[in-house]
Parts: C-alpha cells; structure tokens; sequence
DNA sequence: GTCTATAGAATGATAGAC
DNA sequence: GTCTATCATTCTATAGAC
C-alpha cells in the first residue's frame, strides 16, 4: 500500500487547530490545579478560561479525571525535558539541585499541578494511565541514578535509602513552606528558593 | 443573691453527656479528617461514625467548617499539653525535635487532621476562630522561642530566619515522605520517624 | 448535505443544611 | 427525613464550515 501525496493543508491545520486547543485546555488545567486543585477546580471553569463549550471539552477529554491526568502527563514531560537539558558533565549532587530548585520555582510560580497526595480518583486514574506512569518511571529512574551517584561520591548521606532521598526531593514540589514564606512577603522568591534548598540539603541544624 | 444549694446533679448529668458526646464527635472528626481530608469527609460520614443522627450533629456545630474547626482546636490543645510537659531543663533543639517526632508519630498514627494549605472555606473559618487561633500562637510562640534560643546556642543555622525554621518544623505534621515511606512497607515507623528526622535536621547532603 | 462546534438546558448524583 | 445547591455529564437545537 503507498500513499500518493502529503497529507493535503487543509486537514493538517484542522488537526493543528484541534492540537493547539488542547495544549490551550491543558495550560489552563494545570494553572487551575496549582491554583485551588483537583476537587476545587470545577470543569466549567476550564471551558471558561479556555474559551469554549463544555461540551467541546467533552469532545477532547471524557472526564473530570482525564483532564487533570493529561496536564499531569504534560507537566511529567516538562520535568523529563529539564532533567534532559541538564549538562551531562554535571556532579550528580548538582543535577539534583537543579532539579529540586527548578520544580519550586514552578510551584512558587503558580505553575506546579498538586494532587491530593491522599486517596481521590485521581491516584485511580493516574496509576492506570501509561503516559503519566511512563514518564513517572523516568523521572524517578533518572534521579535515582543521580542519588545513588551522589551517595558513591559522598555528596550525599549514605546512611539514607535511595528512595527517602528520592520522596523528600519529589515532596520539595508541593511544599507548604514555600506558599507560607511567599505569603509573608518578607522574601524575594529568589531567597526562598534558597532557604529551602538551604533546609532541604543542609538541614535546620548548624554545620 | 445567694445560691442556695449545689447545681443539681441531673443538670450535671445532661451537661456531662452533651460534653463527653461532643468529645466523641471531635474525636471521630479529627480521624477522619486525618484519613481523608476535609474536602473528602461528609457530614453523613461523620454521624454515622459518632452514631447519632446528621441533625444532631447541627445541634452542636452549625457547619462542616465549624467541625474541622473544633478538632483543629483539640488538635491544638494537645500540642499545648505537649510541648508544656517536655522538661524544661532540656535543650532548646531537644525541645524542638521532641515536639518534631512527635507530630510525625501523630500523623503515621492516622491521627493528625490534615486540612488542604490552600484556600478553601476552612481557612477563613479558622482564622477568625479565637481558641484556634489563639492555641495557634501559643504554640508559634514557645517553638519560636526554643528555636532563637537554639540559634544563639549554635545548635541551629543561624543563616535562617527563625520563621523559616517554625514552618520547616509545622510543614513536618503533614510530610507526604511519611506516607510514602509507609506505604513502601520497608521499614518500621521507628525508621521512618528517624530518617525523616535526619533529613529534616541534619539535610540529605553528607556531613 | 454532512460534519462539527457552540450555547444552553436537562439529568442525576452527591452532600451540606436544617 | 427533606430540601436544596453544586457539579459532572449528557442531550438538543442552532449555526457555520467545507
């Protein structure tokens, strides 16, 4: 079977207008979820802010649930992305630092998806979702690698499992601590970013 | 105006019974909220669980907020009592990490309410509740001041704002890391309890 | 004429309030 | 137990693109 020619224009800019809708619908998804979360954000909101019928959401994604899986399968490349553009030659230890600041800057950006650590039908969802677990693999894989360097260099404690090091670093992108700082309005986000990193790697206790 | 004898005991009696139902309603609450989240506790929930009738839930608290407003109260209390029978003779950063383990044993316990960071009708209600804000800054207070008292003792960076260190030490009440951990099923509570400690005082980099 | 998007209404379930 | 509001989801009818 050949096919004869290129796909003809017009239906590439159908498919490119449909494309960029969703990668509209999934912006205002992830601002909304950093913003008030999944249970708060309601979906007419989303079709409000897009700029569309509820219906034509509907159209995209079949669910409440889908929406916020598919920002959270976007904001995974986003991070697999980043963690990509890292210069290989790096230390270990300083890859993960800029990971773990580049993902509170996000989330002092009003920018960083957060989900109901606990329970919800999201977990259901996501869990079941190839995308988001894919790329969750990945992330964790990469960083994994990463700390586990670290701690064969001594940069990083050794008496600590690999995967508490891993939680902790991943917990830095939903930490409370960086929305109450910004709200005390004595910090620039500049100086929180580098108290937390401060207490994240460093500890509260005097070295 | 003289009293001419004692209240009568069946009044006592009726007041006890209302008290120690209430007692039982802030209980149930306070577990909820700490299995489930605000959001995801229903009133019904909450009835069924105490045993007793939604309507008579209303005859006590007059919303779902003034619920969670009622066990974050309690929650208060009991931080209060804590951190008052620690022995004053100790070390401030002693002080401090003997209230730290213990918030992280209330909440692998299942027992520490967890109310979302964010916004939410919650936050409003608990900001103009006196006892709650009041316990709230008790305890603010006597953290705040350990944690000055460790900072000019060298025990604590005193690089950081002590604000910084109060809600680095609060952000540990509700650290996704502990469930995770637990979940993973490799270690006890006691590790767990431990290597959070760690990373909390003393960082992930190697000392 | 057929397909699709839209706006708005209808449905159904959940859950707070009383 | 009842009332009611909210909200996810679906349906309908209109309008426009090709």
């Amino acid at each position: 079977m050949t096919t004869h020619a290129q796909t003809p224009p017009k239906k590439s800019f159908k498919i490119q207008m449909l494309a960029a809708r969703e990668t509209a619908i999934i912006q205002s998804v992830n601002r909304l979820l950093a913003e008030k979360g999944f249970d708060a954000m309601t979906v007419d909101e989303v079709a409000a802010e897009v700029g569309i019928a509820k219906a034509s959401l509907y159209k995209h994604f079949t669910s409440k649930e889908e929406l916020a899986c598919a920002a959270m399968v976007a904001a995974m490349r986003k991070a697999q992305a980043f963690i990509q553009s890292l210069p290989a030659e790096q230390a270990a230890i300083d890859q993960l630092k800029a990971v773990t600041r580049w993902t509170m800057t996000l989330k002092l950006d009003g920018l960083m998806p957060s989900l109901p650590s606990q329970n919800s039908s999201l977990r259901a969802t996501l869990m079941t979702n190839k995308d988001y677990m894919d790329g969750l693999m990945e992330v964790s894989d990469s960083l994994g690698g990463w700390i586990e360097k670290a701690q064969a260099q001594g940069q990083i404690n050794q008496a600590l499992p690999a995967v508490a090091v891993l939680y902790t670093l991943f917990a830095r992108a939903c930490d409370p601590v960086l929305e109450f700082l910004k709200m005390g309005e004595q910090h620039t986000d500049e100086q929180i970013l580098d108290l937390v990193m401060s207490t994240c790697f460093d500890g509260l206790s005097a070295r």
